[in-house]
DNA sequence: TATTGTTATACTCTATAACTATA
DNA sequence: TATAGTTATAGAGTATAACAATA
C-alpha cells in the first residue's frame, strides 16, 4: 500500500494531547459501561439495548410503532423485533392493534413493565451518580458544556461518512 | 432537548446533570469511535483490535509473549491468538522463539508491520485532533484532567465488581 | 502440578437482505 | 409499488473451557 506517502506530512504530531484525551475518555465510558451492564445483568437479568428500549417508552405512554423504536435506538428493525419479543415474553411490553393500519401496532409499557423501569431506572441513575462522584457541581457541568462542542462538531462534519456502520448501543437516550 | 428534560422528569432526580453528562460523553464516544473504526476498515482494512494490537507491539520494539498481549489489550488470550493469526498471515508481525522457554514466544512487528503501523497511527491521530478540534488547548487539558478524577474513581470504587465481563475493545491504550 | 498458548464453542450486539402482509 | 414488520443469516468482538506441550 503506498497509503503511506499520501498520509506523510498530514500532522507532525503536534496534538499528543488530544490523543491522550481520547484514550482517557474511552476508558472511562467503558469502566461505567461495563458497570452498568453488570449491574443491570445482575440485579434486573436484562441488557443495556432491553433497558434502553423500556426507556424510550417510558417516555411514549401512548407506546411507539417499531419503526420508530428503530430510529430512536438508532438500531435496524431486526434488532427491534427481537428485544420486543423477548420482553413481551415476559410480559413487560405488549403491542396493541393500531387502529387504521393492519400491518402496524404501537409497542407500549405494561403496568408491570413501566414498575419494572421505575426500578431500573432509580438504580441507574445511582450508578451514573456515583460515577461522576468525583466531580463537583460546576465541573459536571463544564464537561457537559465541553462535550457538547465535541458532540456538534463531530455530528456536522466529515460529509464522506454519511450513514456510518450505525452506533453500537443504547445512544438514543441523547435526544438533543 | 426537551425530551431529555422529559426523561429527567420521570425521576426524583436530584442530579439529573450527572445523567445528562453521561448520556453526552457516550454520544461523543461512540460517534468517534464509529468514525475511526470505520476509517481503519475503509482505509486499511483493519479493525480496532487488530490496531490495538499492532500499537502494543510498537511501543516494545523487543516483542511480547502472548500473555503480556492479552493482559495489555485487557481481552483474554484465545482473541489474542485469532488475531495474531491473522496478522502474521499477512506479514504484519511475526513469532519469535523465546529462549528457554520452548513454550512461549514473542511476538513483533515486522519492518512491514512497522511501516503500516506508522501511518495508521499517523492517520488514527490526526483523526482523533479533528474529532476535538471544536476545543482549544486550555479545554482538552481541563477535560482530560477532569476525566483523569472520573477515571480514579471508577477504578478504586466497588471492590464488589473485581474482575467484571471485560471491557469491549482496546482501551488498553491508556497505560496511564 | 502449573503455565503457555491453541482450539472449539457460545454469547451479545449489530447489520443486511429476503420475505409476508397489508396499504 | 411502497411500507410495516419478521425471519434468517452474518459479522465483530468478546468470554469460557478443554486441551496440548513444556516447565
Amino acid at each position: 500500500m503506498d497509503k503511506e506517502a499520501r498520509l506523510q506530512g498530514t500532522t507532525p504530531a503536534e496534538h499528543p494531547e488530544a490523543l491522550r484525551l481520547w484514550l482517557r475518555m474511552l476508558t472511562c465510558t467503558q469502566l461505567i459501561e461495563t458497570r452498568v451492564r453488570a449491574g443491570l445483568r445482575e440485579q434486573f437479568d436484562t441488557t443495556l439495548p432491553r433497558f434502553d428500549l423500556m426507556a424510550q417508552l417510558e417516555r411514549a405512554p401512548e407506546g411507539l410503532k417499531m419503526n420508530e423504536l428503530s430510529r430512536r435506538m438508532m438500531v435496524t428493525g431486526g434488532n427491534v423485533t427481537a428485544i420486543t419479543d423477548q420482553l413481551v415474553s415476559e410480559g413487560l411490553v405488549q403491542r396493541c392493534d393500531v387502529a387504521g393500519d393492519r400491518r402496524a401496532y404501537r409497542v407500549q409499557l405494561t403496568p408491570a413493565g413501566r414498575a419494572q423501569f421505575a426500578a431500573m431506572a432509580q438504580q441507574h441513575e445511582a450508578w451514573i451518580v456515583d460515577a461522576f462522584a468525583a466531580l463537583g457541581e460546576k465541573e459536571v457541568a463544564t464537561l457537559h458544556r465541553l462535550l457538547g462542542r465535541v458532540k456538534a462538531h463531530s455530528q456536522t462534519a466529515v460529509p464522506d461518512l454519511p450513514s456510518p456502520p450505525g452506533p453500537t448501543t443504547h445512544l438514543s437516550l441523547e435526544t438533543s
